[in-house]
DNA sequence: AATTCGGGGCT
DNA sequence: AGCCCAGAATT
């Protein structure tokens, strides 16, 4: 049973990845690759990750900077509040730990965006700490392996799950062993057509053994996704475009983004109301479809321009940026593309 | 305990 | 057109 682990380990040596940027010891290139990972292939990491590194080359420098550079290096990566939480951690590394990432999985794990697996993948890989992880390829894994079924996403199989992954953890050797579980999944026990053949833990997999692959993990039982609608406004005075910030919690938050207005009807009335602006609007542009994890956005453009202005908007969340100073801020990428066009 | 957070790559 | 991804915070 606990040869599981050496087995692993020893094709780790042979087989794993050895070169990803974030395969360090410093815990906060160690940190900061983890949070940008979550839910997030290593793929499109890569380069967000090196372009942040080099802006913000150390926690001090990140913690230093304005939560509008922050969002600008995130924009494009998705889950907003993953940038919102980095820039806090920073903050309270500097401020509650002197500047020194905490070592234990506990600690790690108040720091806002850390979670149980997040924390235990830092403390192993950064000090070499005895912490169980459990992330999507884990959970796949050992539900093939040892033939756990039922959604990963419900409290009990999670608990198991989290068991099982405390129960296998080897006595030495854990940064490996814990890359190990995340190349295993990435390259041989995919999602679909693993490569069975090549695993090191075959011979006792009860998947293979019951030819359950494409069954197990269990997968979330689906639901049919909402559509939503908005009509994003484009206004124009003098060659330079309207955007608000959003709110900091809610989809796209604290993201630069177009005005929205409930239907292309209510835009002039919405500009007058809100910005005391008098907008005179063209025909709106081609809709297209933007899609979530859990709804479908509909988004009609809407362009229009400046007639006058009746009352003096100096509000901190409105701003008129040309289309250059546009694209260097945080926005939600349809909105980079509209101004893109 | 279930839902809410993006976006892209892959099949 | 779905599915999945080095999940956590919120409700």
């Amino acid at each position: 049973m606990s040869d599981f682990s050496q087995r692993l380990i020893a094709w780790q040596a042979v087989h794993g990845r050895h070169n990803l940027p974030w395969q360090v010891s410093d815990p906060y290139r160690v940190w900061l690759s983890e949070i940008m990972l979550q839910q997030t292939q290593v793929a499109t990491v890569i380069p967000y990750y090196q372009q942040f590194l080099e802006r913000f080359p150390d926690v001090a420098s990140l913690a230093a900077a304005s939560s509008d550079d922050v969002l600008a290096r995130w924009s494009g990566l998705g889950y907003y509040s993953r940038a919102r939480n980095l820039h806090k951690a920073a903050q309270m590394v500097m401020e509650r730990f002197e500047g020194q990432f905490p070592r234990t999985p506990a600690l790690l794990a108040e720091l806002p965006g850390v979670g149980p697996s997040t924390a235990a993948a830092i403390a192993a890989f950064s000090f070499g700490a005895q912490a169980a992880i459990l992330d999507g390829n884990v959970k796949r894994v050992l539900a093939r392996w040892a033939g756990i079924s039922g959604y990963p996403g419900t409290k009990v199989v999670e608990r198991e799950l989290w068991q099982l992954a405390t129960n296998l953890l080897p006595n030495t050797g854990i940064e490996r062993y814990t890359q190990s579980l995340m190349d295993l999944g990435a390259t041989i026990c995919t999602p679909k057509k693993p490569a069975c053949m090549a695993c090191p833990v075959q011979a006792d997999c009860i998947a293979r053994q019951q030819g359950r692959q494409a069954e197990l993990p269990t997968p979330k039982p689906k639901k049919v996704s909402p559509e939503r609608q908005t009509v994003l406004m484009m206004v124009e005075r003098g060659g330079k475009i309207l955007l608000e910030r959003r709110p900091p919690s809610g989809i796209w938050g604290g993201l630069w983004s177009l005005p929205e207005a409930s239907s292309t009807l209510d835009a002039s009335n919405a500009c007058q109301q809100r910005f005391g602006l008098n907008v005179e609007f063209d025909s709106a542009g081609e809709d297209f479809v933007h899609v979530f994890t859990h709804f479908r956005l509909t988004i009609t453009p809407l362009p229009g321009s400046v007639i006058n202005q009746t009352a003096l908007t100096h509000e901190d969340h409105l701003g008129w940026f040309s289309k250059a100073e546009a694209l260097e801020l945080g926005l939600p990428t349809p909105v980079r593309k509209l101004l893109m066009k």
